[in-house]
DNA sequence: AATCCTCCGTTCAGAAAAGGAACCTACACT
DNA sequence: AGTGTAGGTTCCTTTTCTGAACGGAGGATT
């Protein structure tokens, strides 16, 4: 997150630059919300309260995975109102892209990760 | 980890019984390191070291997604020597339905992630 | 006009996880 | 006896996440 002077370069971030694309990948996406996030942006989500709503995420990390993201060009903020200032998170063409991911992800999930009930209390 | 008793249910569980597949895939393989680990599998690693040091990533943390990998049915571990008791890890069929996933993954940062030079000291 | 509500965050303290390094067991080699 | 390899485990420190509260700006409600 320290993007400022010269943060600790932690192991994901050396991810970003490992010969592997599959690494390189995942140093921007490579986290469980991020994906998340992505995932409803291609559902139609766009707003801050959305993606909190319906992932059930910190506000607090929301906001890092969103600004993360915007930085990382796979989403980008606009205002879509200027009165009350209100502001929409949109896939950008890279992050278009990655729907061919995201569907593999979704046709393993649906073979190999049955629906089950949680828990009963 | 605490899989005894009842542990508290973490939004990350949650995600095994969610209703989307793609939360449902995540929460078995959703972590930076989980992924990478059945990346090195596919490239035909299968020992402790090998992925440790293909890795970087501390051994203490590759225990624990090792177990958990094996626990979720997309690994297996068997002894490949006795005398000296030696394991590997290798894909199951599950693991290996990883791979249209994977692919996904590979062309995306293929595409959009380009090779950079780590920053120079 | 005062209060409530929505949206988009930020801040803070405590809990959980990751990182780094050392340690351990068992066997083989020299 | 000492060194090396494989597969972990243990311990302590640092980082990140969670949960809950707070804030501010602009409607909408009463």
């Amino acid at each position: 997150m320290e993007r400022n002077g010269q943060a600790k370069a932690s192991r994901w971030d050396e991810l970003a630059t490992d010969w592997c694309p599959v690494a390189r990948a995942l140093s921007v996406i490579g986290d469980r919300w991020t994906i998340l996030i992505v995932r409803d942006c291609f559902l139609g989500k766009s707003r801050f309260d959305e993606f909190q709503k319906s992932l059930g995420v910190t506000r607090h990390v929301l906001a890092a995975r969103l600004k993360q993201l915007v930085e990382d060009g796979v989403l980008e903020r606009n205002a879509y109102s200027q009165k009350p200032v209100r502001y929409a998170y949109k896939l950008t063409d890279k992050g278009r892209d990655f729907a061919p991911a995201l569907v593999g992800l979704k046709d393993w999930g649906k073979k190999h990760m049955p629906i089950r009930k949680p828990a009963a209390v």
